[in-house]
DNA sequence: CTGTTAGCGCTTTCAT
DNA sequence: ATGAAAGCGCTAACAG
């Protein structure tokens, strides 16, 4: 009986001998609907492996049931390991995922986010890599009607609801326990210009200094990882520990205190940030930061979520900020 | 002028004084509107960041312009990579991606596959976890009139397309060049039951041992990577070098050499498979078999479009299969 | 309790 | 060259 088209609504109420608005109901529970109908509606539904078209619904309805989310780049554990989380709160909900990365430069990373409110996702979770999001652009897109959430990074004037991690606290940890292990020489490898994690995480360093009565700071602005080699060699190897932005950064330092034949720890203990697999693989096994991947994507998601629900019901929704914390994970780099 | 609502058809025909099809005429370069309308129009729509809705051009064209990925895990970087290949590729030619994992069983992993199908993709694109895919499943998707095609791993008695990596090439070439490299006591560390992949390493392992008339074949089957230590005992250190499954079987060796004190590759030369990144961290660092990622994420893209556009146009499709070539990367463990 | 009807935003005959 | 009208599949007023 059941042909290679797609089933539709109609197809069910003439088998049945009903109208669509009937079957429709009886889908949906429609309290009005007899439960015997509803049953046997359900049932044929079943066997012929109706589904309703999401198209048709969402034009209806105005909800895509999908959720754009965009991130630097699927191979970054970090990013990977949340997408996975987003991904299982969202199936839980019945959400779609439809995925995106920031591109190479910052006008595609503006224009795939503007592909995602083109595709009318319900709400927009993102990353930003190259920029401070441009308030207009925010605005256009909140226009269109779409919550959208910044994701472990923060921005200063921009009104949106944000879900990072607490990287001041995650550094200020790390530099503290490394001067409570009797370290006193202690670099920063500064993370990207730009990016509230690299500001949050060299203020937590210089704060632990601060109140540790440390006052020689040296933070090393690094671009990227290639940066490192080059920095560090100014240092003169005068430092007994080095703080590192993330652990890419961190695995320079190691392969450069293997070239140089400095000892780790014991002559200079290293610490990362983000736990990427990478970090226990080293030898010797890097000490690092770990950020609680699970909370950020569940949350991320949950604040979305009702935000989209308020946004329905409300029109308007108000913004809210999660911070995340972090714990010290130690191994043998420290 | 622009209102907080979104722009649609009719409010940018409006206000030229048109009608809903002369404008849509206009927007999509129907060869009887003059130029000028053209013009016209679209520099309204483009004015007012006017985008079609998706929704109601897919509900009539039946087409949705997204492409349904599934894949085990976001984590592993293989996949990762592939995927992000794929978007690449999607982005293109003009498709969304959605994107869901194989979830922790045969049961979920199915759910998802007929998630994407429920969500009216114009094509999915699979990488299956747990089992042969069942026909009848198979065909359930097809009379959606979704193409569906397997991504590396092969699967026998079903009708699809594959786009996969040479497995028996990769591990022959990796073999070979270890007899070549003077080593003749060579285990295998076999990868899971049910594996395509599994299937063909370990016959490529075969091959290369029968083609330089070593007879003595030891293939270990492990299901997954914690049983590499336990098995790998029995053999009492009596061999001169193993072929794993995947670089994740191959880390365990390395530990577990350094763990009974072998010497690698004095002692043992190893080799993995899939160049993870972690592949060249390791000290010794891992030779690894490389596979394409960008060939497999082009192609599969590729031979998709094609053969949505085929089922568009003729109703049908034919099947295809492609395979893609592997190159060994020698570094210190060989 | 259920059917009729209209409409979501867009495309496309079919007229003119 | 352009407009009117119908329809994609679904839902929800509005009857009855």
């Amino acid at each position: 009986m059941k042909t290679n088209q797609r089933i539709k609504l109609s197809d069910l109420a003439t088998a049945l001998n009903l109208s669509t608005s009937t079957v429709s109901r009886a889908l949906n529970d429609h309290p009005r609907i007899p439960i015997e109908t509803r049953t046997k509606v359900k049932k044929l539904a079943n066997d012929w492996a109706y589904h309703p078209n999401p198209f048709a619904k969402g034009l209806f309805s105005k909800e895509t049931k999908t959720i754009g989310v965009m991130i630097p780049c699927f191979e970054d554990n970090y990013f990977s390991k949340i997408l996975g989380i987003i991904e299982d709160e969202l199936i839980k909900k019945g959400y779609k995922l439809i995925c995106t990365r920031s591109g190479k430069n910052a006008v595609e990373e503006q224009s795939a986010l503007w592909n995602l409110a083109k595709a009318h996702v319900d709400g927009i979770i993102a990353v930003l890599s190259y920029d401070q999001p441009c308030p207009a652009f925010i605005n256009d897109i909140n226009e269109e009607g779409i919550p959208i959430l910044f994701l472990d990074r923060m921005y200063e004037n921009v009104d949106a609801s944000f879900v990072i991690s607490d990287d001041f606290q995650g550094a200020f940890e790390a530099v503290s326990y490394l001067i409570q292990e009797g370290r006193s020489k202690i670099l920063h490898l500064e993370g990207p210009r730009d990016l509230s994690t690299s500001f949050y995480r060299k203020q937590g360093y210089m704060e632990a200094l601060k109140k540790h009565d440390l006052e020689i700071q040296h933070s090393i602005q690094c671009e990227n990882k290639e940066d490192v080699k080059i920095k560090i060699k100014a240092y003169n190897n005068d430092y007994d520990a080095v703080f590192c932005y993330n652990d890419f950064y961190a695995f320079e330092m190691l392969e450069y205190a293997k070239q140089q034949g400095i000892c780790i720890p014991n002559e200079v203990a290293v610490i990362g940030y983000a736990n990427d697999p990478l970090s226990s693989f080293t030898s010797p096994k890097l000490t690092t930061v770990d950020q609680s991947t699970s909370d950020l994507g569940e949350q991320s998601v949950k604040m979305l979520l009702s935000e989209i629900k308020a946004m329905k019901s409300k029109g308007s929704f108000e913004y809210s900020t999660f911070k995340s914390s972090t714990r010290l994970l130690v191994r043998e780099s420290c």
